[in-house]
Parts: structure tokens; sequence; C-alpha cells
DNA sequence: CTAATCAGGACTAAATTGGTCTTGATTATG
DNA sequence: CATAATCAAGACCAATTTAGTCCTGATTAG
């Protein structure tokens, strides 16, 4: 436990394959072909990562998505942030979600804050381009016709 | 996100309680008492926490929970991996409840079985000493009448 | 104008989690 | 030995969360 979410899974396929095209700009349908996501669910992931710039759009015909910054410069923490919120082992964290009603007085809230910040700070050292080998992952565009769903998971 | 479990933090809780009483043999009926929770889930917790040793048992009349470490001897991993199994952030990683289907060729999980385990270690460093302050989260004895369920959230 | 595409959000179904309950085994005590 | 207190094991249900789909509207290339 202490998993992380699908969608954050689906959201790192879909960076990974949009570092491959090294910041080409694919639409959503393309994305799903590569990765061997439907089409909708690349499109709902691709939307969170857009409101939280690690995606460009263009939106109309020959519209689509492009990866915001380099691979290398996209860690691990703002991934999950996008896709799940903020990093909050429980509600005695300063930000979560659904905040421990105590929190004020919480004589622990200092210790679960040191927690959360480790672990995110273990987070924020692996880059995007870290976790792909998208030379390995992908199939080069021709080949494209048996996409992979299973990159991770 | 990536958000501990309710049953955690009342282990946490339960745990705490049996330090304030420094090796106290108690009753889920007392533990319950002590920490604002249904007698039931402390039941269930402490079965958890038994079952991984964490706690020793005594069955029958009197019988009750004992905490079987030093306070400083039992660190969060081992609390968290005790209610809600192996530390796994997705199905790539060593361990998982349902491993990733292509685990063995997964190009990633490697990659992620690094993540793991610094996370693992970040929370193998936190004991329960460490998060808890016992002399100020229960009533003494003869005070808990009124028991605060929110110890923390 | 038309087709392709993203934007935003509603909606449903499945999975997970939290919490309770029941039945049975064990043990102290009188 | 009888009784009451207690843990053991696991079934069960309700509530929440998550995953995935779909629909309607806005934008833009050709």
């Amino acid at each position: 436990m202490l998993r992380l979410n699908r969608m954050t899974d689906y959201a790192i396929v879909v960076l990974g394959a949009l570092a491959h095209r090294q910041g080409e700009l694919l639409a959503t349908a393309q994305l799903a072909e590569l990765t061997g996501l439907a089409q909708p669910t690349v499109a709902k992931v691709a939307k969170l990562l857009q409101s939280s710039d690690l995606l460009t759009t263009k939106r109309g015909a020959n519209g689509g998505y492009q990866l915001a910054d380099e691979p290398a410069d996209i860690s691990l923490v703002r991934i999950i942030e996008a896709v799940e919120g903020p990093i909050a082992v429980n509600g005695c964290v300063d930000g979560a979600q659904d905040p421990c009603i105590v929190t004020n007085t919480c004589f622990m809230s200092n210790h679960w804050n040191k927690v959360n910040s480790t672990l995110r700070d273990a987070l924020a050292d692996v880059s995007l381009a870290d976790l792909i080998d998208p030379s390995q992952l992908f199939p080069i565009p021709e080949e494209a016709a048996t996409p992979n769903i299973q990159g991770l998971g």
C-alpha cells in the first residue's frame, strides 16, 4: 500500500510517449495509439497535466498536447500532484484535502509534516527522464500498430 | 494523496495508548476508552498488529494486548505494513499485491523499486516514539471519561 | 462551412475501505 | 465446574473513492 493511483501511472506513460517524440505536438488519439490506453482516458489525464502546466495545448483541428518542459525538469512530485493533488499521508499534514479537525492543536502534526516532506523530497529527486527510457518503451512510429498497454502498472 | 489508511492512524493511536502505559496489558475495551475509538475497531486493529508481532496477546478473562517492543524500536514502516501490507507505490515494485502483468520484462521496475525503497527507508527512520508524545496525548487513568477520538486525523 | 480537436464537467459502475457483528475458543475466578 | 471476560477469525454491509465513459460546447485549420 501507500499506492499511487492508476491515473498517475497513465500520466507517466503519456508523458513518456511525449518525451519519446521530443516535444512534438500529439493529439489524444495519437497518444492513445502509442500508449495503448483508451482515448478518453488519455484525454482525461492530459487535461489534468495541462491544468498543472506539465503540458501545453493547442485547440482545434491539428491540435494536441506537447511537453511543457524537458523530461529531466519534470519531477515525479509534479506529476503526482497534478493527477492526485497535494502529497499528504494523512489529514494532519499541511495542505491535506480534508484536514484533521483538530489541526491547530494536533500535537502530532509537526511529526507528520516532517514525515510527509521527507517523502515529498524523495519524490522530487526523481525526474521523468529517470523513470523512462523512451527508446525502449514506445514502438517507433511505423510499428505503432500493436501498442502495449502494460508499460507499467 | 499518497495517503495512509485511516486504520493506520487508528493503529498509531492504539500503539500510543499502550506506549503511554509502558507495556501494560490492556483489554480492547480499555483501549477503546482511552483512545475514543469504538471497541470493535480497536479489536480489528489490535489483531492486525498482533499478527505482525507488534503486540503480544493474552486470551481469556483479564486478557488483552501488550506492546511487543519498546516504542523507539517500532518503526513506522512496521506499523504501516502490519495494517496495510507491503509498501508498494505501484504494481511494478517487488512485493506488490497485484503485480504488473509484465513485471519480469517491465523496463521501469528497477526505477520504481528505487523510488519505493527510498520511501520505505524514510518511513523506517521514524519510530513510534518519534511520532507520539504520550504524556500529552492520553488522559491519565482517572480522567479517561472524556476520550478524544481526534488524536490525529 | 466542416471536420478535428480540446474544455469542462456529469455520470455510472466497479473496487476499496471502514466499521459492525457473529460464532467459537481460551482462561481467570469463585 | 460454571460463568463471565476476553481474544480469534472471518463474514458482512454501507459508504466512499476511483476508473472509465460520455455529452455538450468552444476553438481552429483547411
